[in-house]
DNA sequence: CACGGCTCTCGACAAAAGTCAAACCGAGCG
DNA sequence: CGCTCGGTTTGACTTTTGTCGAGAGCCGTG
C-alpha cells in the first residue's frame, strides 16, 4: 500500500473527518493507518482544497461604509478591509479579505480573466486552495520579457494552479518597441484568439497601478520614468492591465498604449463580474480614474481608501447640486 | 464588554483564526479576550455557517459506477455513497452525502423546493449550517393533519433555518377528504399562488415513497393500508412530494391524487436542478419509477442500488437491441 | 436593594491535533 | 546484490484546542 496512497485516501480522510466529524484517531482506525498519517491527509486535503474553509466576507459589507460606497459609486459590491486595531498585518490584510471575495465570487465553469501586479500576485500566493472544476483562467495581458518578481504569467499560473483550473496563458510581450510590430502581432490567430476570448470571461481579477517612477511598469522596464512623466503630464492618471488611462478611466490616446498587448478596456468592460484590489492608500488617484470609466464593479479597498472615497464622492455631489 | 458580543466579535474571531491562520491565543490577544472565549466563538461560527468548512463530493461522482449511471440514465449527475469496509454509519452516510451534495448545489439568491419524509428530514438534521443571503426554502406539499415526526413544515423550516434563509410553509393539509375541498382549496389565493410559486424554484430537494404498508403516507395516515393496496393493483408505483406516481413515473390517476394539495409533477419537472436522494435499498422499484418519469436531475444513492439501477439499465438496454 | 436568572467570561485541566526524526519500503541503478 | 533515493508511515513528543464549572457583570422583579 505504499503507491498512490493519494487521492483516495485523502479524500476518505477528509470525508470522514470533516463530513462525519469523527476524530483522527477514530479515521485512522477506520481507514487502518496511523494517527499522523491522517493528520498529514488532512493538511494535503486542505492544501488541495478538497475540503474548504472559507469564512464569510459579510462582515466587510455589511459595514455602512461598504453600503454607502455600493451606493455612491454604483458598485455591485464593495468590501473594506479595516485597518486599525484588531488587524493583523495592515498590508495582507487587504489581499487575505481580496482573496476570500475572490474565491466567493468564483464558480464552476468560470471563465477568469486575471492582470497582474503585486497586489494581484499577493492574492494568489495568500488564496487558499479549491477544488473548482471546469474552470478556466486566461491572462489579460502580455508578458514581461525581463525578469521580474511578479509576472503576468506568473500571476494567471498561480491562481490556476490554486483553483485546480487549467490556466490559459499569453505568449507575446506587453510592450513592443513599434506600433507595426504590435499590430501585427495582435492579428497573429494565437493573439487574436486569446484577446477575442477575454470578452467570454465572466469574472475578472485585477488592481490599479500607479503612474510615478513607482509604478509597476516602471519598474519592470516597460516604460522609463522619463517616458512616464511625459505619459503623465498628458493626462495619464492610472494604469490597468499594462495600459494607461486618463482621469476619465479611458485608455490614453498614445503610442505605449498602441505598443501593448493586452486586453482592451471595451473587452474588459465585457466581463460580469470585474473584481478591483487597491491596497495602497497612494493608488487614491488612480482609483479614481478607474471608477470613473466604470472599469470595475466589485472592489475591495482598506478602509482608510474608502473613507477618502465616499468624501470624494460626497464633494462631487455637493459641488455638482 | 458584557453585552452583545454576538456576531461582530465571532466574525472578527472566526476572520483572523481562518482566513489569517493565527493560533487562538493570538486571536485572543488582538481582540483582549480570553482564549476560551475565542474557541467558543469559534465553534458558533461553524454552527452559524459563519464559516464553511465543506469537503470535495468529487470523490463519489469519480466513481465509475456513478459516472456510468450518469450516462444510462441521462442525469446530470450522480453521487454514489460506498456502502463498505470504511463507512462510519451506512444508513446516515447517504444522508451525509445528500447534505453536502445539497450544500454545494445551493447558491446565493436561489429559491428551493423541499419535500419531506424520513429521509429529506434526516438530511436536514444532519446538514451543517450555511450562512445564505437570498435564499428561500419553500414547501412542495401540504401539511399533515396528525402529528408526525418529520412533518414537511418541519423539513422546510429547519432547511430554512440551516441556510439562514426564509422559509415559505404551506397551511394547507396535504390530503382532503374530497375531490371538490381540494379543489376549492387549491384556488384559494394564498394556495395558488405558493404552488405557482413552485416552478419558479431553481433546485428542489426530495425523495420517493414506497407503496406498501411502511410507506410514509401510509404511516402518517393519509392512506390506510388497503387504500394503499387497492391503488398499488391500479398502478401505484411510488410515491413523490405526497402524490402517488405510477410506473411510468407520471401521476396516477386516481382520487387519492386529486385530493392531494401539493406540487404538481409537472411544475417540479419545470426546476432547473431536482436533486433526488434514495437511501433505502427497499425503494428500488418507486426509485426506477420516478427515473421513468424523468422527475429528477441529480441522483444521491448507496452503492448496492445503484449497482442494481446499473443493471437494470443495462438489461433493458440489451432487451431493446 | 437584594434576588435569582441570564449571558458572557475566564482559568485550569483533559483531549485532540500538529510535528519531527527515525524507520520503512519498493524502485531504480551501479 | 546492495546501494541510495523519494516517498510514506510511525511512535513519541509538543503544542494547540475543547470543555467545564466557577465567577462576574447586568438586567428585571419582588
Amino acid at each position: 500500500m505504499a503507491i498512490r496512497p493519494a487521492e483516495q485516501l485523502i479524500h476518505k480522510a477528509a470525508w470522514l473527518y470533516y463530513a462525519h466529524g469523527l476524530r483522527q484517531d477514530e479515521v485512522a482506525n477506520q481507514l487502518k493507518i496511523s494517527r499522523a498519517s491522517v493528520a498529514m491527509y488532512l493538511r494535503k486535503a486542505r492544501e488541495t482544497g478538497i475540503v474548504n474553509i472559507s469564512t464569510s466576507t459579510q462582515l466587510f459589507t455589511d459595514d455602512v461604509l461598504a453600503r454607502r460606497l455600493e451606493d455612491a459609486l454604483k458598485l455591485d459590491a464593495v468590501w473594506i478591509a479595516p485597518e486599525n486595531a484588531y488587524v493583523v498585518d495592515p498590508s495582507t490584510d487587504i489581499a487575505v479579505l481580496a482573496a476570500s471575495v475572490f474565491l466567493e465570487l468564483v464558480k464552476k465553469g468560470d471563465r477568469i480573466g486575471v492582470a497582474w501586479g503585486r497586489t494581484v500576485y499577493t492574492i494568489a500566493d495568500i488564496m487558499s486552495f479549491a477544488d473548482l472544476q471546469d474552470v478556466t483562467v486566461v491572462q489579460l495581458c502580455g508578458n514581461l520579457g525581463a525578469p521580474y518578481s511578479y509576472r503576468p504569467d506568473q500571476c494567471t499560473m498561480e491562481i490556476a494552479r490554486r483553483l485546480n483550473a487549467k490556466g490559459l496563458n499569453f505568449y507575446a510581450p506587453l510592450v513592443l518597441s513599434t506600433e507595426e510590430l504590435a499590430r501585427a502581432l495582435r492579428a497573429e490567430p494565437v493573439i487574436r484568439e486569446q484577446l477575442a476570448g477575454i470578452s467570454d470571461c465572466n469574472l475578472a481579477l485585477f488592481s490599479v497601478g500607479t503612474v510615478d517612477a513607482d509604478s509597476h511598469v516602471v519598474k519592470c522596464g516597460a516604460l522609463t520614468v522619463s517616458e512616464m512623466e511625459v505619459l503623465r503630464n498628458a493626462g495619464a492618471a492610472g494604469v490597468i492591465a499594462g495600459q494607461i488611462i486618463d482621469a476619465a478611466g479611458e485608455a490614453l490616446d498614445c503610442s505605449y498604449n498602441r505598443r501593448v498587448i493586452s486586453a482592451e478596456l471595451g473587452s474588459l468592460g465585457a466581463i460580469e463580474k470585474r473584481l478591483m484590489v487597491v491596497q495602497e492608500d497612494s493608488k487614491f488617484e488612480p482609483l479614481l480614474a478607474a471608477l470613473a470609466g466604470g472599469l470595475c464593479t466589485h472592489l475591495v479597498v482598506g478602509a482608510r481608501v474608502a473613507q477618502r472615497l465616499l468624501d470624494h464622492a460626497g464633494a462631487v455631489t455637493k459641488k455638482a447640486s
